[in-house]
DNA sequence: CAGATTATGTCAGTCAATGACAAGTGTCAA
DNA sequence: TTGACACTTGTCATTGACTGACATAATCTG
């Protein structure tokens, strides 16, 4: 049981395996790990993260300490599981992208493709990612931690563009380039969102288009 | 004296300003700094990053612990104490370029400009100062701190820009645009700088080169 | 030199994170 | 059902970063 191995949104039962695993035991686990997202988030909101210890989690748990740590590697690292679950949204979307589709545009597509994956899930759901990008936001240790979550997965970017292009990613700069533009506009966006309100994800859908479409205006000449 | 108020070079004896103070103390301060910086810096290269406890530091310079704090806000300021002083020189020099150059090219030429300004500063200092960025490049901590850092100040590389241009940055999202993407390929190129091994400036400034010539082409189309 | 500033040391304490070992719980086959 | 085996959890002890409070000592200022 390493920390943070099997990362799963939250109550989205997962996509029923043959017969394997006569559950109980990893159904506990299933509990106590959303029992502790949920009651992280709860106390985060009132209290902040900072002004939350990782003791206040797991009493209102009602587990150890030691137990917080086997689920999760720290205290950041509950924080951003929801973001790596989005991460691998869009790398799925990203993967699953018609090869005849240019590099560019395939990755403004999967990014919609995994919001509009993630976002009619439940509104329920829905709402608790809201808050956590509300609190990432705002917080700028997470803040750091998610845009270094985000960085050490940009090879993965890296990889499928390479391959849907037929390009070598150790010689050719592009991939790295295209993975990179992609992680600061996304990046650009959720902030934007943020300073709005964290509206509806058609608005974050909206702020991505619009930074896309201006990155080679910015590059351009001068902007008069 | 809170922590990493004043930021400067090692020993580079500041600008000498009137007579307003009596140097003594000021230059006590300067030295134990200095001395934290060089012995962390010696301790980080021999033990790594992660296993160099503040005790060691501050044991080395024979200063308390707490004395450690009052100069850096933490272990991790320390070390991004250099990429600070490097970025106030790209500022310096990104507001310097004449503003008949469009964006692109004064950003450009501004980071070939803190670079020529800060190499042949002195051969020692420049070998401190690749000591420091392969530290960093080489400690996961220290990526996503200096991560942190770039973006929490790109707000200045959008003000200056904006003002060059005339735009309002408030509404205008080319300004963010290009200063994130700015940070990106200098990250790009430092990264492929510490892939071949660290070796001369002038490598660093034709791989931050290669990147910026690449963008456009990584947006066009299929790569083929 | 007196008296206001300011830096430093000491001390006690919080909080995150980890290793080691014991105790409890679930699983599977006989 | 039972008993061996695989995990998971709790407990305990420890390290290390960081902070607040207060006393002390050094450096200004006049």
């Amino acid at each position: 049981m390493n920390p943070s191995a099997a990362q799963l949104g939250p109550p989205a039962p997962e996509p029923a395996e043959g017969q394997p695993e006569p559950a109980r035991r990893e159904r506990k686990k299933r509990q106590t790990r959303d029992a502790l997202i949920l009651a992280a988030l709860k106390l985060f909101e009132v209290k902040g993260y900072e002004h939350t210890a990782v003791r206040e989690i797991t009493d209102a748990v009602d587990v150890s300490e030691r137990t917080f740590f086997r689920y999760f590697a720290s205290k950041e690292d509950l924080a951003v599981s929801f973001i790596r679950d989005r991460t691998a949204l869009f790398l799925r979307a990203l993967a699953a992208r018609p090869p005849a589709e240019d590099p560019l545009t395939a990755v403004r597509n999967a990014y919609h493709d995994s919001l509009a994956e993630s976002a009619p899930d439940s509104a329920e759901n829905m709402a608790t990612y809201l808050s956590v990008v509300r609190l990432i936001e705002s917080t700028p240790a997470l803040l750091a931690a998610n845009l270094r979550y985000l960085h050490d997965h940009d090879y993965e970017i890296v990889g499928i563009l390479a391959r849907r292009e037929g390009v070598d990613p150790a010689t050719d700069r592009r991939p790295r380039l295209l993975a990179a533009m992609f992680g600061t506009i996304a990046f650009l966006a959720s902030q934007e969102w943020r300073d709005k309100g964290c509206p509806g994800p058609e608005v974050l859908a909206a702020a991505f288009d619009a930074y896309a479409d201006q990155m080679t205006a910015a590059l351009a000449g001068h902007w008069s």
